[in-house]
DNA sequence: TTGAATTTGTTCGTATGTATT
DNA sequence: TAATACATACGAACAAATTCA
């Protein structure tokens, strides 16, 4: 046993993995105590926290102060967290962290294009159509529409139906709004730009023409490429 | 500072979080050690301890026994872990995570068409040619050809140039690998369909051939979409 | 090769804050 | 209000790994 030792820690975790998975525990469900963990593990109480620790900020179990601890919401929060934090960190000076998110936003919209028009072609979601007034509303009040903006490409990726798709890109817009600050003021020119080429990707995807959503979709993100270009250019 | 004390760890966290940032340290280079943070911030070293678990499972840092803490590697790993843990646990008997993961996999695969024929059309990559040519092999011995699989879409993302992309989709294999053995033996005839698809998609991409491309990355992932229904029915 | 110094890993004991009953 | 259970935090001690003289 006293080999074990040396990986107290690790093991702690891969055993408290095991029991959720053994168990079929599902988010929201009470693990043991600390101390039952404790004596079952034969570790100690240090031990199980820093395990407990490893696995809360994975998201894997959520610990709340004075009632124990429950199954976590498995969400990609660590992969927000780290991803953010690489962003600001591995600045070159040439802000190519960000420009790969954004490329890689800018990605998805193109891809899910297809899909749009096949569910979406003909008709017109009110809910959509509302973000995009709002949108110019704010704007042309000269206020920040980033809040609406992530909203109306959460709800068009509810459209597509992957769960999954739709936590990279919540992570990929967290990384976003931590981020683009640093970029300095947009030109408003620019604002309203990005404004109109959300209205033009609603328009063509109820058309069913891809290729003016596409066309859209360059339209949106021009601005922001632009915006990362010049910060480069005058970092360098 | 007696209620400072109810969010010590928090705060720890983001200050070694902050020192990176503020130093400008990058991956590989040494932080403190723990006790001279101790000092510095005022806290107790368990308070350092389970701070530095933390940034740790993040991949923010690394710790080596011994040796002292450096600037971690900022990779997805943390993300990878969550997955494929979620993945595991999820199983509602229907294999839904899992067929997200696929579904991604096969649309991203799709979104790079493009860009892989601007870059590469016209030309074939010997690497790539060369990892059919042994997964053919292998297929034929009938052994598993799954390393030189991933190893022939990781090659494909590198003339897309996005390291982040790559990452997730990295993260996205590993998931891939950890589950899909809970689907059971895929047939032969599956296994020559994947094998012949990857083929197909060099000659599309050589060709210029967009739609041909698609269709190739189509019955690529048609086995496997179909393993993943059979697995849910009989488990259903 | 030995051994001291440094650094992280593990454990214990204690005190304190917090939620439930 | 009091009792209980639990999480949070601190400090001290020793174990184990690594480095260097």
């Amino acid at each position: 046993m006293a080999g074990m030792r040396s990986r107290a820690g690790e093991s702690t975790v891969d055993a408290i993995k095991s029991f959720i998975l053994e168990e079929g525990l599902r988010p929201g469900d009470s693990l043991p105590s600390e101390s039952e963990i404790c004596s079952d593990l034969g570790v100690s109480r240090s031990s199980v926290r820093e395990a407990m620790r490893t696995l809360s900020s994975l998201d894997i179990v959520q610990v709340k102060h004075g009632r124990g601890t429950t199954v976590g919401g498995l969400s990609l929060s660590p992969f927000i967290a780290g991803l953010a934090f690489r962003t600001l960190l591995n600045e070159d000076g040439r802000f190519s962290q960000l420009a790969e998110v954004v490329q890689l936003r800018e990605g998805v919209d193109r891809a899910i294009g297809e899909s749009l028009i096949a569910r979406c072609s003909g008709q017109r979601d009110p809910e959509l159509s509302r973000l995009v007034e709002e949108m110019r509303e704010q704007s042309a009040a000269g206020e920040s529409f980033m809040m609406i903006d992530r909203a109306f490409h959460a709800r068009l990726l509810e459209f597509v139906g992957n769960g999954l798709l739709a936590q990279i890109v919540t992570a990929l817009w967290e990384v976003h709004t931590v981020v683009v600050p640093q970029l300095g003021i947009q030109a408003p020119h620019d604002i309203d730009e990005t404004v109109c080429a959300h209205g033009h990707m609603l328009d063509a995807i109820e058309a069913g023409d891809l290729d003016a959503y596409l066309e859209a979709v360059g339209a949106h993100y021009l601005p922001l490429r632009r915006a990362i270009e010049r910060a480069a250019a005058s970092a360098n």
